[in-house]
This record gives C-alpha cells, structure tokens and sequence, in this order.
DNA sequence: TTACCTCGAGCTCA
DNA sequence: CTCGAGGTAA
C-alpha cells in the first residue's frame, strides 16, 4: 500500500509535538514542576493524533500517542528476570542502623564510608529491559527470580521512555518501582467517586491495581509514575561503567529516566542519620508516599567486596520510617483452632486505618503473649502496622480498663469441638485435644489436603469445605473421594455446573505425587521439604508406612522431633485407614524405587564444622561429608563423631574438647575421603 | 493480614 | 449484580 508522502513541514510540526509531550512528562514525573495544564497537555496530544491519522508514516511506536496498543491480554507471562530483584534488609532504629554502618566499616577495613541515600518509594518494584535503547520488556518482581509481563501496562506510564537518547548502553535493565503521586490518586478517588465506583485505599494500592489490569487502557487511564533507583544486567558496550551508585543514577537520569531528585550522598552513621531526619521531616511535602529512606555504599568496588547475605545484599539498607500507631478498641477476643488443634486467641477490633489499611484483627500469638500484655476485652490498645505488613497490638491504654473486666483466660474445651484443652509443660502453645473429631481441625487438615501445593483440588475452599463438613458429607479427607455431583448440587451456591466442575476437579487431582500426598496427609512438621524427603528416601508409600524410627532417622534432614511426629501419626489406627480408605478411592502416583541408602564411608557419623578452612568453604565441606553418606551438624553434643575445625574456631571446639570428640583439620577430612576411617 | 484484580457461575429481577 | 475462589503484592 502506498503511503502519502509527508511534506516536510508537517514531519517537523510532528516531531516537535513529540518532543514537547516527551518534556512535559518528564517535567510532570519527574521534576514535580508541571509547565502546562492538563488541557493543555490533551490539546497538544490530540493535535499529534490527528497528524499521524492523516499521516500514517508518522506513528512511530516510539510515539506518546502510541503507549497504549493491542488489546487486551488474558494473562501475564511468567518473566525470568537476567539478574535477581533482591530485597534489602531493614532497620527501624538507630542501634540496628549503627550496627549496619559498623559492619560496612569492618568488612571494608575503612573509618569512614560514603554512601548513596534516596528515599525508600512505596510503590511495586519492577525492571525495564532496554535493548539498543528500545524499551522491549517490562515486568513485575514477583519472587525475585521470576515476574510476570506487564510490558503493555508499563508503556502506559508516561513517565518511562520509551526510546532512550542514542548512547545508551546496548543492554539495559532498569530496576525502579512504579507508583501513583498523591495528587494523581486524589483525582483518581474523586472521579471514582463521582462515577459511584469504589474508591482505592491508598496510592499504593491503587498503583498495583493499574498495573493489573489486563487492558492497558485502563492502566493508561490511571496516570502511574516511575522512578528508577538501580540496574540489573547491563551490557555497557562502549559507555563506560560508573564506579559508583551515585554515578550510576547520573547515568540513569542522563538517559531521562526519572531518578528521585531527593537522592543525595553522605558521609559516616551522622550522614545517613542526618539524612534520615531530614527526608522525615519533609515526607508530607513530597509527591509520593514513602515509607523510609535507603542507603547503598557507593562505591560499586567496595559493594562487590561487602556481597550478599542469602538473598539480600551487605551493602544496602532501608532503614524504614517507625510504624504508624493509633488506637482502638478491643471488641472481643476470640480462639481459633489451626489445623494442629492449637488454639490462637485473636482480638477483634474495631476498624482502624492505619498504616494504609483498615485492620479489624490482629493476632496474639498465644495464652501468655495475652497475659503479657494483659489485653482484656474492652481496652482501648495501640495497634501498629509492622514492617512485616501483620498488624500487632503494641499496648494496652491503662486508663481505658472498664471496672472488673476480667483477665482473659484460654477455654478448658475447644470452642469448637468441646474436647479438653492441653498445653504440655514447657510449650507456649495449647491445643484441643480432639484431633479430627474437632470440626474446627476437620475442616483446615481438610483446607490443607485440597491446597495447591498439595493435591490441587481446584474450587474446595474455605466456604465449601465449611458446608461439607457442617453437612456430615465429609468427614475425612477419604470422603472427599466418595462425593458425587448430586450430594454437592444440594449446597448453596452449587448448582449443577459448579458442582460438575468441582468432581472433575477432585477426579483430577487423584492422579498425584506421592510426595504431595505425604505433605496432603498434613502430619505434623511435615512440610513440603520433608515430604519430598521422605518421598524420595522411600520411594512407596509402603516403605514409609513400615519405617520404624531407626529407618526414619536415616532420612536427610529428619531429626528427632520429625521422627516421633511421624510415628505418632503413623500409629494412629484412623489415619491408616483413611490412607487405606484414599487408595481404595483412587488416588495413585507412581511409586519409584527406595533411594540407595548411601553406603558412603561416612555413613553413621556426624560432623560439626567449626571455623573457617584454608580451601573448603562452609557448604562445600557440607556437600563433600553428605556426598560420603555423613551427616553435618550444628551443634557440638556426644553423639558428633568429629569436628572439622578450620581457622578461628568458635566455641563448638572447646566443647569438642570437653565430650573429648577427635577433631580433624581439613587434610584430614580429605585424606579420611580418599582412604577411609582414620585410625585412632 | 489486607487489598486489589480476574474469572466463572449463581442469584435476582425485569 | 454478587459471591467464592484463586492469584499477586507489600
């Protein structure tokens, strides 16, 4: 098809709509000082709209007109990120943040340290790929290694480029989070208002949900911003690397991606304290929500030598703004029953929005927490949103005690079932005595039996399982087995076709793994990990059935407490039959054959590494003694067999010493691999 | 723990 | 239109 030509003037008028809109996003996300009104903006944006109808040359994807395309998606693809979205390790006071500056300071041997701070955005991480300047991929954190897609969402924002200016470097991921300003949520809460739609709780919020969406257009509509604060994979090219954070977020800013203006660098604990204070002081002023500040020691060089502890750098911190607190009253303080029987009691409150929420529950934990804190029914407490998102009841308000309220005391009988209550000497936690005769458990080992991660039965949740349990049709998980469509068309809100779906979904979910099956039969600190453990040492469900303790304890990883957990369950006539009574219903898997035991030569021994060794690292010698069959412990007790002591030994070898348990050095270890026991 | 979005399906009323 | 379930995020 051929294209009208574009005469020249139009090209130009064009281009420079194009960069005016490009100028006036950057000057509204980025330096918070918008040049022209909204109308303005429309008008300018309509205008360009208009030319690349006529002229279709001129619709360039890189265009502000063309953010928002395609259509709607059914679904987001799973991302692999090229370099992992790590979390920063957090600090609410000052002795968590000296210590931070302490460690900094003696890993790198230095007296004092610079470091980068920036205010901690409260927003959604995500990370731009940027291929020759192209923006091509955008994707949310998810777990940190894998994210999902949401690049049609992402190019809604108008405060990410979507071409960055040539000498970008050819590979660029961009981390940054993505977040609504205040004003922008105030107008988006206004407009849901008038259209009587549901207004969002808080710009946060309100950002996650823009983001999704499943049809850009919506997201476009929603106005997100963006920040970046870092960088994944790069391929620099021929830019040349920067040497520090600081440097780096120049370079960010010098491609116009947005970089918080607030950023700053600052020297020694009174710096990042100093900077601390002054970023607190302004948090109302700023345009976004924060919810603390963030440091980075900022020389890269010195970054690589600090490196990571598990998932979270040495380098870095957040050091979070303290929890908002407010009060309230204490309604009622309920127990529930858990899935074990332990009884949790639990205050209801009355609605309080704090921390960006409404909590109406929080947790308190068990009997003595309560005593502890002594919260009675009645009291106004402080309730506080923790960095860890669950809320908690800080304190009591002495003066708000009604005369007599009594202390709280757990119930002798299982609110649920009446079955007695225990609490065993020396735990915290007490539990209904009534096993799977309880409902209350009935219904959450039922929860667990049905969850994704163990036999996936899609559509039995919390509702249906209530009313199959209160209805008699279900009393173990065997039961479930027995269901038909008809017995679950006469419940509320199954109807023929939902109760279809959930038989096909039980029918489905009998061809398993034994290794969910384990974890389905919900044994006591029997979690996914040792399910597949146990799976895999066995091989058939036989074998575990029959394993009595010494063959239990063979098992990586299974000590004591797990192996008396399972002998306990295993005993219990019940759950036999329903394991007898879930075959007979269908549920298979393919059994495989035991693990070879490992006839290594260290099979029988423990091993306890203490210090540091001249070749082997911590888990290489962890690997090397469990690949020969042996075990390696934490701690020094009469049973360890020997303990590798390396450099700097701590105070495991003077307990070796005093149980008289030999201790090797490295060499040793290696010459007891290469020939066998060492003769003593 | 709370809030958000999406989907399928049931419920309700015209 | 409303509900329950499932998923994600902090």
């Amino acid at each position: 098809m051929a294209t009208t030509p574009v005469p020249a003037k139009i090209a130009q008028r064009a281009a420079k709509l194009r960069t005016d809109l490009d100028a006036h996003n950057y000057r509204y996300y980025v330096e918070d000082a918008p040049a022209v009104s909204d109308a303005e903006y429309d008008t300018l944006f309509r205008e360009l709209q208009a030319l690349e109808r006529d002229y279709p040359a001129l619709a360039t994807p890189d265009s502000p007109t063309q953010r928002v395309g395609g259509q709607a998606a059914t679904e987001f693809d799973p991302v692999t990120h090229r370099a992992p979205m790590l979390s920063l390790n957090n600090a609410f006071t000052n002795e968590e943040l000296e210590a931070f500056d302490r460690r900094v300071r003696t890993a790198l041997a230095l007296e004092e340290v610079d470091y980068a701070v920036e205010p901690k955005f409260d927003g959604l991480a995500v990370s731009l790929v940027y291929k020759q300047g192209k923006f091509t991929l955008g994707a949310t954190r998810g777990d940190g290694y894998t994210g999902e897609n949401v690049t049609a969402n992402l190019r809604t924002v108008r405060a990410i480029p979507m071409r960055l200016p040539a000498g970008a470097p050819p590979l660029l991921e961009v981390r940054g989070e993505v977040l609504m300003l205040k004003r922008d949520f105030a107008a988006l809460n206004a407009t849901q208002e008038a259209a009587g739609d549901k207004l969002f709780v808080n710009p946060r919020n309100a950002a996650a949900g823009a983001l999704r969406q499943l049809d850009p257009t919506i997201t476009a509509s929603r106005r997100l911003a963006f920040f970046s604060y870092g960088v994944g994979a790069v391929d620099w090219g021929k830019v040349k690397p920067p040497a520090t954070q600081e440097a780096l977020l120049d370079l960010l800013s010098a491609l116009r991606l947005p970089v918080a203006s607030q950023r700053s660098v600052v020297r020694r604990l009174e710096g990042l304290l100093g900077y601390y204070r002054a970023i607190g002081d302004k948090r109302d002023s700023l345009p976004f929500q924060i919810d603390g500040v963030v440091y980075k020691v900022n020389q890269f060089a010195h970054q690589e030598r600090l490196g990571f502890v598990s998932r979270a750098p040495r380098f870095a911190l957040a050091h979070k703004f303290p929890a908002e607190e407010l009060p309230t009253q204490v309604l009622a303080i309920n127990v529930q029953v858990g899935r074990t029987g332990a009884l949790t009691p639990v205050a209801q409150l009355k609605p309080v929005f704090v921390g960006g929420v409404t909590v109406v529950s929080a947790t308190l934990h068990n009997e003595d927490e309560v005593r502890r804190k002594d919260v009675r029914v009645g009291d106004t407490v402080i309730v506080r949103r923790a960095g860890d998102v669950i809320p908690e009841v800080v304190r009591v308000l002495p003066e708000s005690r009604q005369k007599n309220a009594p202390q709280f005391v757990l119930p002798k009988r299982c609110p649920e079932c009446g079955s007695k209550v225990v609490r065993l000497p020396d735990e915290v936690i007490a539990r209904c005595s009534g096993g799977l005769v309880c409902p209350a458990q009935r219904k959450q080992a039922l929860l667990h039996f049905a969850s994704r991660r163990a036999m996936d039965i899609e559509g039995l949740g919390d509702k249906l399982v209530d009313q199959l349990v209160d209805a008699g049709l279900v009393h173990t998980p065997a039961d479930v087995y027995k269901l038909d469509a008809g017995a679950l068309a006469a419940l509320d809100r199954m109807a023929d076709k939902s109760a279809a779906n959930v038989v096909a979904a039980i029918g489905k979910s009998r061809a398993t793994t034994l290794s969910r099956f384990i974890y389905a039969l919900g044994i006591r600190h029997v979690g996914e990990t040792t399910a597949a453990d146990l799976a895999k040492h066995f091989g058939t469900l036989d074998a575990l059935l029959s394993a009595d303790e010494q063959a239990l304890i063979e098992v990586r990883d299974v000590g004591p407490v797990l192996v008396q957990s399972i002998l306990q369950f295993l005993a219990e006539p019940h759950n036999r039959d329903v394991i007898a009574q879930l075959r007979a219903g269908g549920v298979h898997w393919t059994e495989s054959a035991p693990r070879q035991a490992i006839r290594g030569k260290f099979s029988g021994l423990t091993f306890v590494i203490t210090g540091t060794q001249p070749t082997l690292s911590r888990d290489d010698a962890k690997a090397l003694i469990e690949e020969h069959g042996g075990k390696v412990a934490g701690s020094v007790s009469k049973k360890t067999s020997y303990v590798v002591a390396g450099a700097d030994p701590g105070s495991k070898l003077d307990k070796a010493g005093e149980l008289g348990v030999p201790v090797l050095d490295e060499q040793q270890l290696m010459a007891m691999v290469a020939h066998g026991r060492i003769e003593r």
